[in-house]
DNA sequence: CCAAAAGTGTTGGTTTTACACCCATGG
DNA sequence: CCATGGGTGTAAAACCAACACTTTTGG
């Protein structure tokens, strides 16, 4: 072992999700300061000596982008030996996928947080690249296969919100039948004595039966990545 | 971030499996030292600062096992702040399915490594009751989803091998007929003109087509953990 | 009365499951 | 000739994919 202390540190980083403009968007940070400095990246640090992980992660996410109090899953470990030039630094990656009117801690001279289309993003700091490739494949297995969605819509939601929810994020349609067919097997959401008022036909709301995060029973849908 | 450095270690823990006399075996070590001293624990230890995790990975399992040359996929980072009793120390656990033949380093002063049964496992040290716990579940998913049996079998092997295989791993019982079928569309295996000679009528001997790890198609059979 | 979104079932094809008998070998 | 494991097909059930029209509302 010798003295390999000091050697190498942790850090954490949150591949963040969100809707917003009917598209999907990655919260990602400006980088004031070198290495990488402005260029764009995941947000995320060091972690404390005595903190888990995932608080990690949260305090983090919490002080470079005002983003708190949200549901993050484990992507995995990234240590190539070479993926951060400041020296050794091995990086837990967490995702998430949050409500968009979260609202954004305003720039500092550290960062500046904002909302980028999943779809044009710029070139990325680190190896943040292949994290997001990752947190996207991870993302699609998610969505069908626990209640994951339900972190993202409001407390009330419509069926069409919540098809075009998966439409987004599946990248594909589907036939507005056979997704409500889909959805109410699962029995995941309940209907509300609620309707939506607007210029058309009012559509009834709907909550989930379940807010927290679960795995859903085996023979999902599943056409998974 | 003050003064962090030092305060924080990274090791790697890996979770082998194998079978042998027709059950899911274990790599353990019994720890020949503190902490946990005599308790079974998975083999592992602290990356080197220039190490990439997986290389760690294998380092430590053929130092503490001799067990080498193996497919190892990543399971995911264990950081609980008091995992570990001698402070701060995160591991990063993979996972592998491989041939029950290996050789074993012979015990040393260090440690013991011996394959424990799954349904017989003693009390472990640190957190590795939980590693494990999730690393079955892991590959109960990999198994079906992606060509890891190729790992654990032969170069030829019977139709009937991979079978108890997978009910082995999965725990339940197969129809011979279906699991012929769902392998044959599955397009893995080939059938080589060869064929097994012994007390019974001779088996025909397959080999896979492909050697790598990969992920299979979307759609295959499935019924998860 | 028009535009826009909500809501609702059926059918055909595919996939999955259940199920039983004959074959080849060595002893 | 017996015991053991190898090998094979079919039919019913479940599941999935494709598909179009009517309803309600506001303007």
């Amino acid at each position: 072992m010798a003295d390999a202390r000091g050697t190498v540190r942790v850090a954490v980083d949150a591949v963040v999700f969100t809707i917003q403009q009917d598209q999907l968007k990655l919260l990602l940070i400006q980088r004031k300061n070198p290495p990488f400095q402005g260029m764009y990246a995941l947000p995320g640090g060091f972690i404390h000596p005595a903190e888990a992980l995932e608080a990690a992660a949260h305090r983090e996410l919490s002080e470079e982008t005002g983003v708190k109090d949200i549901f993050l899953t484990q992507l995995g470990a990234y240590g190539a030996v070479k993926r951060d030039p400041r020296g050794r630094i091995i990086s837990i990656a967490y995702l998430a996928l949050i409500k968009g009117d979260q609202r954004l801690k305003p720039a500092t001279d550290a960062s500046a947080a904002q909302w980028l289309s999943i779809h044009q993003l710029p070139t990325l700091a680190f190896d943040h690249a292949a994290i997001i490739a990752d947190a996207l494949k991870r993302l699609h297995y998610e969505i069908q296969m626990t209640t994951l969605a339900s972190q993202i819509l409001p407390s009330k939601f419509t069926l069409t919100q919540l098809q075009h929810l998966y439409e987004l994020i599946l990248g594909r349609n589907m036939d507005k039948r056979n997704f409500r067919k889909w959805i109410k097997e699962l029995d995941l959401v309940q209907e509300l004595p609620e309707w939506t008022s607007g210029k058309h036909r009012p559509a009834q709301l709907y909550r989930f039966k379940i807010s927290s995060y679960q795995q859903l029973g085996d023979r999902v849908n599943l056409q998974l990545i």
